[in-house]
DNA sequence: TGTTAGCACTCTGCTTCATAGAGTGCTAAC
DNA sequence: GTTAGCACTCTATGAAGCAGAGTGCTAACA
């Protein structure tokens, strides 16, 4: 692999990954500026495909970039990419106007990433179900219903309207609060089992029928743990401007598969190293994307990993910048989260 | 318009709904069982066209309703049409086992909706907005911090993490928010203007800075109430499904323009009446969707309208079952809602 | 030995053309 | 008023032909 066939192969892809169109040796002969001729630089093609970096679709076309061909120009070939001004800017303005609480950060975050990357994004906010039950309380709210607020260890987990039983008295209801704070208060959400919500029943018994709003809140605030493990999807219609999506057997096929939260969890949950990971074609265990390829990032937030951001699109796709952009939302999103932690 | 035209009429919308082809004389003749020939049906068609309820994509096709046709099929010639048993078992179902909280309701029914009738459908909550501030409470988290609650006529609005300036004590925080709850207290959140937040700085003078992260998260709470105005979207696969998306353009044109929250809410604010409303093709306001029709219905709560859901699809749709369904759901909604009341 | 020009060959995609099929409208008969 | 028959029209489909792009091979050249 000498240096001109480098050069080749980096022309190529990156003449690929522009244009879409199968590419000929003229063109490169043409582009790439080593002042060679087409007949050189086919010698080289042949020996890019028999190494296994080209593909040929049909005996007379040009090369596209085979799985490995892209793997060995993100890995070796492509030179780190800042993320352009522009983009910066569009990003800190994005968030600037648009995002005020904490889930709107994660909406607006896909959002821009897709607009950005023109690709689909996604986001998911895996580490929920690992918080601890801090304290549960109940609110005054009208005569008939209080507020129960449950917090945890990263803010109000969840919070609802609950009628109060006939004839229970306000102080009855805080008594209740203490006696579960005091035996739930530390537990993880997931350890918070029916069993151990039976004992403490059976510690109000007096009263049992009271407890079971804050119980189902409870539960419902350890169901939501894992409901809150959220995918955000974003710019779904950017595969639309691909022109490897012009066929809508295609596009349905894998907008289907996007509609899956708990598959595109699992796409990106696999993965939770620090830097940006990139997984192209057939690299990918879901075979349903094995012509996608999927770029993504964790992100933390006092140094504990809270989720992963991703841009996924065709394989033919701007690796450079769009791991430049995937970077930087990064290093962003842990600052916007810093501000509007729950 | 006779009896016979009204029969050929509706075989031909039937027809056509189910098959999305133009559809021939000898075609009718043989399902709509009026025993008569193809030639009689000719002359029927020929007459139904000149009325404007019939076109023809080309001279030697069969026939296509036209929206004229659609307009008076749903008014005058389809009946009433049941949820079937099986629809009505499956939404019950849905959201005994999905949904545990308000905003879970929205996103669910816009799936089973979708699912369904097989279309795009669409849900918006334009009522929050109009909420009254009940009172904002700080609660206890760490030593740092405390959390920030903010309780509205509709149970809790806004909640977050934050930061206690250093040297104050608790009871201040109380006495702040004293404060504040007296003189917010009954105003709707479009009412808590900057000026009204000012007079309130100048009353606790001796710190203003505590103030602040109250502040900031009151006009949060009141930009929340129109950021509330939140748009649920599901299903947009959907419309891969339908042979009249077989063109990826149209595909595109539609989905960016569903992507556009504030169109959506126009497309379906613009009416807020009791029953179930079509709107289709060219009568809707948005030349975007004029290939399409909308069946909506607004959802109440105690009386109040606090929604509206939709399905949108082309011309060609179930009117008669997607009718049933909307009808079926919005009464649905309106129960899921009391049960999950914020 | 590496590079290049020339050339034959191959494969796709587009255009053209012919044909089958579906459906209509008209006329004349019932 | 209804129906059978028939000529006509328009589309969709498939075959055939052609241009264009690109390759691989060979032979010549530095």
């Amino acid at each position: 692999m000498d240096e001109r066939k480098r050069q080749v192969l980096q022309a190529i892809i990156d003449d690929y990954i522009s244009t879409a169109e199968p590419i000929g040796s003229r063109t490169i002969a043409r582009k790439c500026g080593l002042g060679v001729s087409p007949a050189t630089i086919r010698n080289e093609m042949s020996d890019l495909e028999a190494l296994g970096f080209l593909e040929q679709p049909h005996a007379s076309a040009g090369r596209i970039p085979s799985a490995k061909g892209y793997r060995f120009y993100v890995d070796c070939l492509m030179g780190p990419q800042q993320l352009s001004d522009r983009d910066a800017l569009l990003i800190n303005q994005w968030f600037d106007q648009k995002v005020r609480r904490l889930d709107e950060a994660f909406q607006e975050t896909v959002k821009v990433l897709s607009r950005i990357t023109r690709n689909v994004s996604l986001l998911v906010t895996p580490q929920t179900s690992s918080c601890q039950f801090k304290y549960l309380q109940f609110l005054p709210f009208d005569d008939t219903r209080v507020v129960v607020i449950v917090v945890t260890d990263t803010g109000v987990m969840d919070n609802r309207l609950m009628e109060i039983p006939a004839g229970t008295s306000v102080e009855e209801l805080q008594r209740i609060a203490a006696v579960m704070n005091h035996r739930l208060s530390g537990l993880h959400l997931t350890e918070i089992q029916s069993s151990v919500l039976e004992k403490i029943k059976e510690e109000v018994l007096p009263r049992p029928e009271l407890l079971e709003g804050a119980l189902s809140l409870i539960r419902e605030a350890t169901g939501c743990a894992n409901a809150n493990d959220k995918v955000y999807l974003g710019g779904t219609t950017q595969l639309l401007n691909q022109p490897e999506f012009r066929d809508v057997e295609k596009v349905r096929t894998l907008l289907s598969m996007l509609e899956e939260d708990r598959l595109l969890y699992d796409i990106l949950h696999t993965q939770d190293g620090n830097g940006v990971i990139v997984t192209i074609g057939a690299e990918n265990k879901f075979s349903g994307i094995k012509d996608c390829s999927v770029i993504q990032a964790s992100f933390r937030l006092d140094g504990q990993m809270v989720g992963t951001l991703a841009v996924l699109g065709p394989t033919r796709m701007e690796y450079a910048r769009t791991m430049a952009v995937i970077e930087f939302m990064q290093a962003h999103l842990g600052n916007v989260l810093k501000k509007y932690q729950r």
